[in-house]
DNA sequence: AGCCAGGACTGAG
DNA sequence: CTCAGTCATGGC
């Protein structure tokens, strides 16, 4: 019912987003666009986006930005690179498990295995949780998996709509809405708008 | 000076 | 299974 007319709101206020934002780089040896949507999608967790962008440009300048150089880079090294979107830790161990799963079960690469990969193989990954599974379905395989995350939820609890868990919020949105991915790409990239200008 | 950002894992109960 | 605690940097 009004979930639509949410977007169509949104949409007259805000435009196109434009997601996922992928910097134009320079072509070269090894580079995949869909591999750093892959990336940004680990980097972005629980942290600011300006903050992702400089460590993502750290890994290109490194070279590090390709699966076979994220398989073989040395830990020490790698957390260094994505020092500036914090928990390096945990996000060099999550780039890895990543990087290996791809070498290892696709030979096409990474938009192989984004317009491949079922929601659940990508949940078995270390590393990754529903909203980062169904960011990389979504963003970087073009896929009708509506993505909910702390601003969605925000949004409904604005109109009286509460849910228990994240499966449930995303099953009320995908049951009001057409499985369109272009959509959903849309929707979800403009409820972030949206979030970042609320006082809370 | 805190608080929060485009979350997910872990260990307790 | 549910849930608080934990992780970490940079911007405001």
């Amino acid at each position: 019912m009004k979930i639509q007319k949410i977007y169509k709101e949104l949409f007259r206020t805000y435009g196109p987003q434009r997601w996922w934002p992928v910097h134009p780089r320079k072509k070269r040896q090894g580079f995949d666009p869909v591999f750093e949507i892959l990336v940004g999608t680990i980097l972005t967790q629980n942290t600011a986006w300006t903050n992702v962008e400089k460590a993502i440009e750290n890994l290109f300048i490194a070279g590090v930005l390709d699966v076979p150089a994220m398989c073989t880079v040395r830990p020490e090294k790698l957390k260094r690179l994505i020092r500036p979107s914090g928990y390096f830790n945990a996000k060099s161990k999550k780039l890895k498990v990543l990087a290996r799963h791809i070498r290892d079960h696709f030979d096409g690469g990474a938009g192989t295995m984004a317009k491949t990969i079922t929601r659940e193989d990508l949940l078995a990954l270390w590393g990754i949780g529903p909203e980062t599974a169904d960011s990389i379905l979504l963003y970087a395989g073009n896929r009708p998996e509506f993505v909910i995350d702390t601003y969605t939820k925000r949004l409904c609890a604005q109109h009286g709509v509460y849910h228990n868990t994240y499966d449930d919020y995303k099953t009320f949105f995908e049951n009001a809405l057409n499985a369109d991915a272009k959509m959903y790409n849309e929707y979800h990239a403009l409820i972030v708008r949206w979030g970042k200008e609320q006082t809370v």
